[in-house]
DNA sequence: TCCATCGGAGTGTAAAACAC
DNA sequence: TGTTTTACACTCCGATGGAC
């Protein structure tokens, strides 16, 4: 302490020399040894930086005191709250929100204040683990399970695949001390850890992201912020917090506008001199890209703005070219407009192919957002949809790669294209869509049907099916095989925890179609046969769900509500096909004394 | 022998409780 | 309002054990 400085200074072998700054001067409000000399249980010599921290090469923080404050004993809810508020206060907070950013009284095992014993276990500060330039007003204990160490791998193994904007595992390890990049090793650490260890209480790490990023918007706008931000809204997003991970959006797309990520000028002017850095940064653009048309698709409450912004950056590589390093010469844009025009010869990656999906997307959103959609406009985006479908390279067809590892960017763009073909013609196959009006995991419930007659039109629609209307059942039949191609997504031989979570919003729409199909009788004309088809495809997405439930809490919410109305639709059907099978029992003698026995219990029930 | 880890004693501090 | 009590934060000595 500053207190006893002239003896402990005195014996300090680290006090040798005579000190160029000067001696410890504990600011106001902040602890007199950094970070990593408490963490260590050594003297710290309170210079900033510290001798030890300059001989370890360490970041060497001091972070405010807490000394004296009761923060656990009474009200820590508020407390902590009101911390988090002032830590952040560009950001409006759900009540939801507020929960998992506070925490309460009742995790304080997990997270108990650094006193004396705690700080040494903090595990995640190891050696090599990020540390937050303010890793906060509060420490961790971390469980060796969710270790520095084990979480990037995860990460890299689990969500890379699905997102792969970050710099490869082997490029980025040897740069984990940078500054710049603190806030994304601790979203990559907490998203690394939800995989590994679901069942534990990994409010810590997330807390932890979510203060660095904080931090890092307010004091450092640069790529590596961008990136942190964008992999954070899209774990924020899968983990149940939408409103969070909307509003991250809306200032990511504004940061990386800001800093002109949307030019190839940003990444000629950063002189990285590194191909593979600045092919991170083209995906770190085309992935904000990709991920403002998912949002706009799946939950329908924002809109696809980078839709319309010029960009000129080249479209991202193949996934093992980024891996080793062997980046080619980028397509454009213009070059995958022109690709079966042109003369000029390009192989454009799969994740190519997903920018042109989600455009496509893009492209029905505009024009669903008109009141009326004309049929030739219609027409025209199905032909996009259509021709995105047929005029792929064989070796894009199916999502593996020519070695049959999964490729993950080609499945998400196929989730899209048939995403979008759902979108398109869900309003005109006017399904009956009321069973499903539960259903809100991901989306607002469409409405039950397009016209004021709803009810009449569901039972139109369902009659016009049977009877093969010929525009209804058209535009019937193309939700019928998205769907069923979704439903073949998820057949595929790869753990569904490996997809991006976005997959579960394709499942939820999925299910959607199919619960309306099944509550409609089938495949509309009451066949056993198409019944237990469609019944199998409701299985098939619960299934999907649970399986994705272990990671992700949207698909929690998701699994209850389809399970929910799924239930509702089978006991409807079992009640519904009973009273068929009674009306072809009954006899007409029967039938007459029931009506008379009704017509009494009416009578009574009119007298009392 | 060196070095990293960490238990725990000693101390500091601000909130809460209490006295006047 | 001033004083005392209390609970917790914080520092860092020194024991311990693993690596070389």
């Amino acid at each position: 302490m500053s207190t006893d400085l002239s003896i402990s200074r005195a014996t300090d072998p680290c006090d040798a020399n005579p000190p160029l700054l000067p001696p410890r001067v504990a600011e106001p409000g902040t602890s007199g040894a950094c970070l990593e000399c408490r963490q260590r249980h050594l003297k710290c010599d309170g210079r900033r930086p510290c001798k030890r921290c300059v001989d370890s090469e360490s970041n060497c923080v001091f972070v405010p005191s807490r000394r004296g404050q009761r923060t656990h004993t009474r009200g820590c809810s508020q407390s902590i709250a009101a911390q988090e508020a002032v830590s952040s206060p560009g950001i409006k907070r759900t009540q939801q929100d507020a929960g998992f950013l506070a925490g309460d009284c009742r995790r304080k095992s997990s997270f108990r204040s650094a006193t004396s014993p705690a700080l040494g276990s903090l595990v995640a500060w190891s050696k090599f683990a990020p540390r937050p330039a303010s890793a906060g007003p509060r420490q961790y204990r971390l469980h060796p399970a969710v270790s520095f160490e084990r979480c990037i791998p995860s990460y890299y193994h689990h969500f890379h695949p699905s997102h792969p904007l970050v710099l490869p595992q082997q490029h980025l390890l040897p740069r984990v001390k940078e500054e710049a990049l603190q806030p994304l090793l601790a979203v990559m650490h907490w998203v690394g850890s939800k995989y590994i260890a679901p069942e534990m209480d990994q409010q810590p790490l997330l807390d932890i992201a979510r203060l660095s990023v904080d931090e890092a918007q307010t004091k450092r706008a640069n790529g590596f912020t961008v990136q942190a931000m964008t992999v954070l809204l899209v774990a924020l997003d899968g983990t149940g917090y939408p409103q969070q991970a909307v509003e991250l959006l809306a200032r990511t797309k504004q940061m990386a506008l800001w800093l002109g990520m949307n030019y190839s000028q940003f990444i000629t002017e950063s002189k990285t001199r590194s191909g593979v850095l600045d092919e991170s940064w083209r995906r770190t653009w085309w992935e904000l890209y990709v991920l403002d048309g998912m949002f706009a698709g799946a939950h329908r409450a924002t809109s696809f703005s980078l839709f319309d912004v010029p960009t000129d950056v080249g479209l991202p590589c193949e996934e093992d070219d980024y891996e080793t390093d062997q980046i080619p010469e980028p397509c454009s844009l213009q070059d995958l407009s022109d690709r079966d025009l042109s003369i000029k010869r390009c192989d454009f990656s799969s994740f190519s192919y997903r920018v042109l999906s989600v455009q496509n997307l893009g492209k029905v959103m505009q024009n669903h957002e008109a009141a009326e959609v004309d049929a030739t406009v219609h027409a025209q985006l199905e032909v996009l949809l259509s021709s995105w479908r047929h005029n792929l390279p064989a070796s894009k067809r199916d999502s593996l790669r020519r070695d049959g590892r999964p490729d993950e960017m080609m499945f998400q763009a196929h989730m899209l294209n048939h995403t979008t073909s759902i979108l398109l013609h869900q309003s005109r196959a006017q399904l009956d869509l009321a069973p499903a009006q539960a259903i809100d995991a991901c989306a607002p419930p469409a409405a039950a049907s397009t016209t004021p007659e709803s009810d009449e039109c569901a039972a139109a629609a369902a009659a016009a099916a049977a009877a093969d209307h010929p525009r209804v059942s058209l535009h019937a039949r193309h939700v019928a095989t998205a769907a069923n191609e979704i439903g073949k997504l998820m057949t595929h031989r790869t753990p569904l925890t490996l997809h991006t979570h976005f997959f579960i919003c394709a499942v939820v729409l999925a299910s959607i179609v199919q619960l309306s199909a099944w509550s409609g009788g089938g495949g509309g004309g009451g066949d056993d046969d198409d019944d237990a088809g469609v019944r199998e495809q409701v299985r098939l997405c619960i299934g999907a769900l649970r399986q994705m439930s272990s990671v992700w809490g949207l698909a929690t919410k998701a699994l209850g509500q389809v399970r929910g109305v799924a239930g509702h639709v089978h006991f409807v059907r079992t009640q519904s096909r009973q009273m068929e099978q009674f009306l072809v029992d009954v006899t007409e003698e029967d039938m007459m004394s029931m009506f008379a026995a009704d017509t009494l219990t009416l009578a009574d029930i009119g007298t009392v």
